[in-house]
RNA sequence: GCGGAGGUUGCCGAGCCAGGUUAAAGGCGACAGACUCAAGAUCUGUUUCCGUAGGGUUUCGCCGGUUCAAAUCCGGCCCUCCGCACCA
């Protein structure tokens, strides 16, 4: 067993992962996003930090000066979240957190901590130390002199500085926006606050609520559908549940109480005014809006008040809850249709007597159906001609040209409704509010958008699709909320009650890595680090003398930063591509200057455990450091390494994980067995090392491209079954081994570094494997040397071929090789001079084409190396070979280039 | 629906961009053998079907096309997965 610790500690010491500034040394800058300190790490985590660690590894030994930085992302509001939790006692967020905590510590001790976690920010400080741990278990070549975390003060001044910036370039707005919003807490919630929120998403809907004046007031039903408004022929409200009479923008409108209590937080001036009595709807007649027509109102089970506004207007001829509430009221109620579409499958007569629908109590049955026909509809259907403006129309247009036209005639306003019935963890309804002054970044400016799409095409992807998906993703982006209420943060610069939220914080922090401590130094001079500064350092501005305190300093910052920065590759996840990377590219076009783009995005797969997505709910979430502890680092790196592509998905469980295990085995099996034994080296063993550079150019090549799956699997089990075929060839273990030791463990390192320094320490030097340079040795590659060993494979191969077939023990097998008429005859007909072929031979032309493409004449002396292994072959066929030098036409088998005659004797 | 990825031999998973050398890498599983008192581990071989001579045969979601030649190129269809926003 390797102790890990021991190398981590040595590497810590020593200190070999903090590079200084080299000017003139090629430098490479590798980063991961810096994890969320709410919790410990699991096995989904770490696969992508580990390949950042490993790209890291790999660029070192291929000479790179390679900066792998890390922080802490603390800003936001789960940690507020779970804060207060913890706070109030719930059971299963102690639960979680005690088992977090007893990673680290026992006893009374825990308590301890949790009773802290009380406080938020000590949530965060105590995990980003705990996974500062966690990563030194983990082997990872972190420079810790940059750690920084994105609720400290010197940071916070960056991110006002770059938000200054946006607004500079007037990418800043301010506008109303619909968010989920819990009606007890009076507050915004995020997806975390909500019960199932993780499983079962919650979005914003936009219904488009159309009044329909009465003599008093108007009545308002809400819909998705508006273009359905010709079709309508009466409303319905349910009698069993309260109405109000609200004042909206001094208009009188009637709806349910609960909708009332919606638009209260969507709409300013709206006040409730009275409970009104149904029947008093019932009485009353109203008039719907373009058509003009008078329609009454009618009672239905079927009505939500807590859905919509309570009120709904009736489409019978393509609403299927419609039609069958009428049908069941026995209403006499002239059906109107409106919508016209090739399939009268999908008329609602025929789909609810196809469906079996017979009541609204068939609440299941009636959903799909309605379901089924709107989707139809929407894509297949037109209006008809009795649609006056809308006449012709598909729906879809008709649908925003409609909604369009009563908007701006005041017949209709936005009504925002969740997508489903939703409540956050404590209970409280969640609902839709409208924030009248929410701040965005407007990533919707088309200037921005170009340059950004530029940067786009200049950056590498890897895997390369993901630049087509970015293009994509450019485009797509809107307005962004870039402010909370609340959280943990950075103060908006413009409007302190405002907190920036924890993903536009962080778009272009990768760029403060190298600056980090000098900031922290100006900072401490100057009490707050002005623009001036930062406009010096990230920017080449000239500085103000009244800065010269802070001069040297700031000088410091920006040649580190000149050297460093950008950020030659950012490894991350696919859930990143839509919102963190998208932001990441286009805040590096509109805040930093062009020589501090970003060069590259390697984008990894998800990692699932036993077969589904890792949730905290699940119980599939399986620890980072207890996997680290339980195997250890080599093995959780090698099994990142190995067991998948980088684009594909990764199943976490056991079986995957033993043949990881045994596959580790191996290499320490082979690496703890030798012994330096420096004998000339024969054959094989030449063959061996002349294999195994070739095997290290395509390691080079793969990784060079980041196949880092491909590479490793190269490097270690192919070298490693090489090894076994120089045993199985009766060579030596020990001096193959040697002739390329120092190159393999250094190729090796960049996943196994523990044991790789280990082995480094024990056979080569007392210096660091991991900070070595790799020596291709492109000379140490015998292309004929490796092409006679694949001879003696595909003879071998059809030994056994045959032997299988007959199915007898041999007494002895004689291979004949082909003689120099037959290759002349194999020259003359590779050059199309068949005609030319000596007459004694022609008689032999038919066999020759028949067996043609299995030829090839050889770069060596077939007899010479069939000799040379005449003691293998009678060692594996267990009885006598003989090599002979063949003729054609002496016996009944004939021998060809590449392909010499096997006799079998039994 | 929009955008992206994909459907390969018992399973997982390469190959497909640059068509032929692909019955199709590698791993797992299964089977046989070696080692062992035994089990495990390890090693060797087999793993579409047929075959007493290195051969033949049928396969890469479905249908069709291009080509001397297609898992690979083109068209259509069916199916699966991921993202679609204010959430880290």
């Amino acid at each position: 067993m390797i102790d890990e610790g021991k190398w981590q500690k040595a590497w810590m010491e020593a200190r070999i992962f903090e590079p200084a500034v080299i000017p003139g040394k090629k430098k490479f800058m590798v980063t991961v996003p810096w994890p969320y300190t709410n919790g410990s790490l699991h096995v989904g985590h770490g696969r992508t930090y580990t390949t950042g660690d490993i790209v890291a590894r790999y660029k070192r030994m291929r000479g790179f000066n390679v900066l792998y930085p890390m922080g802490f992302h603390q800003s936001g509001t789960p940690i507020h979240a779970f804060s207060d939790k913890i706070a109030r006692g719930d059971p299963g967020t102690v639960e979680t957190y005690r088992a977090y905590v007893s990673q680290y510590v026992e006893g009374e001790k825990i308590n301890e901590i949790l009773e802290s976690f009380k406080k938020p920010e000590n949530i965060a400080s105590y995990f980003s130390k705990a996974t500062v741990n966690d990563f030194t278990s983990l082997g990872f070549s972190i420079d810790w002199r940059f750690k920084f975390t994105s609720a400290e003060p010197a940071y916070g001044d960056f991110v006002q500085w770059q938000f200054r910036r946006l607004n500079s370039r007037d990418y800043i707005k301010q506008g109303s926006y619909p968010i989920l919003y819990s009606m007890d807490d009076e507050n915004a919630v995020g997806e975390d606050d909500i019960a199932d929120g993780d499983i079962d998403k919650v979005s914003v809907e936009e219904f488009t609520a159309v009044k329909f004046k009465g003599e008093s007031y108007s009545i308002v039903a809400a819909s998705v559908r508006p273009e359905t408004i010709f079709g309508i022929t009466n409303l319905w409200v349910n009698m069993e549940a309260p109405y109000v009479l609200c004042l909206m923008d001094d208009e009188k409108i009637v709806v349910s109480k609960a909708s009332a209590e919606k638009l209260r937080r969507q709409h300013i001036n709206f006040s409730i005014l009275d409970d009104v009595d149904p029947k008093s709807l019932i009485e009353e007649r109203f008039k719907v809006p373009v058509t003009g027509d008078e329609i009454m109102v009618y009672h239905s089970s079927f009505v939500d008040p807590d859905n919509g506004t309570g009120i709904v207007y009736s489409v019978p001829g393509h609403s299927i809850w419609d039609y069958v509430a009428i049908k069941e009221s026995g209403i006499d109620l002239h059906m109107k249709k409106v919508i016209s579409f090739p399939d009268k499958q999908y008329s609602v007569e025929n789909l609810t007597n196809a469906r079996g629908i017979t009541s609204i109590s068939d609440t299941e049955k009636l959903s799909a159906a309605t379901q089924d026909l709107y989707k139809y509809e929407f894509y297949q259907g037109r209006m008809m001609d009795n649609c006056g403006s809308l006449s012709g129309m598909s729906v879809p247009e008709a649908r925003e040209k409609i909604k369009g036209e009563l908007l701006e005639s005041g017949d209709a306003f936005i009504f925002y409704e969740t997508s489903r019935k939703a409540q956050t963890r404590s209970g409280s309804k969640v609902i839709v509010a409208v924030l009248r002054d929410q701040w965005f970044i407007d990533y919707s400016n088309p200037e921005w958008k170009k340059e950004s799409h530029s940067l786009v095409d200049r950056m590498l992807f890897v895997p390369a699709f993901y630049k087509e998906n970015m293009h994509e993703t450019v485009e797509w982006i809107r307005e962004r909320p870039c402010a909370r209420r609340r959280g943990i943060g950075t103060k908006l610069p413009f409007d302190d009650r405002w907190v920036i939220e924890s993903l536009s914080d962080s778009t272009i922090y990768t760029s403060v890595y190298p600056v980090i401590d000098n900031l922290r130094k100006i900072r401490e001079i100057r009490g707050k680090i002005d623009d001036q500064v930062l406009d010096f350092i990230f920017l080449g501005a000239d500085m103000p003398p009244e800065y010269d305190d802070v001069r040297s300093i700031s000088e410091k910052a920006r040649n580190d930063l000149l050297y460093w920065y950008g950020c030659d590759l950012r490894v991350t996840s696919i859930p990143h591509l839509s919102n963190h990377l998208v932001f990441y590219i286009m805040n590096h076009v509109a805040v930093l200057p062009k020589r501090f783009e970003p060069g590259g995005l390697m984008i990894l797969g998800l990692v699932v455990s036993r077969g589904a997505k890792i949730g905290k709910s699940k119980g599939n979430a399986v620890n980072l450091l207890q996997v680290t502890k339980k195997y250890s680092a080599d093995v959780y790196r090698l099994y990142v390494a190995t067991v998948s592509d980088i684009n594909s998905q990764i199943d976490w469980n056991e079986e995957d994980l033993q043949t990881v295990i045994r596959g580790y085995e191996s290499i320490i099996s082979f690496l703890e067995r030798y012994r330096k034994d420096d004998s000339l080296p024969g054959h094989i063993e030449t063959w061996f090392e002349s294999k195994f550079y070739s095997t290290l150019e395509k390691f080079i090549q793969d990784m060079d491209s980041y196949s880092v799956r491909s590479a490793y699997v190269r490097i270690i089990f192919d070298v490693m079954n090489d090894l076994r075929r120089v045993e199985r060839r009766g060579g030596s273990v020990n001096v193959a081994l040697g002739l390329v030791l120092k190159e393999w463990l250094i190729s090796l390192s960049a996943v196994i570094p523990h044991a790789c320094e280990e082995y480094w320490h024990r056979y080569i030097s007392d210096t660091f494997v991991s900070i070595q340079v790799l020596s291709p040795g492109k000379d140490r590659i015998d292309g004929i040397l490796l092409e006679s060993e694949a001879y003696v494979d595909s003879v071998t191969e059809d030994i056994r071929e045959i032997l299988n077939v007959i199915r007898k023990k041999p007494s002895s097998i004689i291979i004949e090789t082909c003689d120099e008429s037959a290759r002349n005859l194999m020259k003359l007909a590779d050059e199309n001079r068949l005609s030319e072929i000596p007459q004694e031979l022609k008689r032999y032309i038919p066999e020759f084409m028949k067996i043609r493409r299995t030829l090839r004449i050889m770069n060596f002396d077939e007899y010479t190396v069939l000799e040379e292994n005449q003691e293998f072959f009678s060692r594996i066929f267990d009885c006598k070979v003989q090599i002979r030098k063949g003729m054609l036409g002496r016996s009944n088998k004939n021998s060809w280039p590449g392909r010499p005659a096997i006799h079998v004797e039994t």
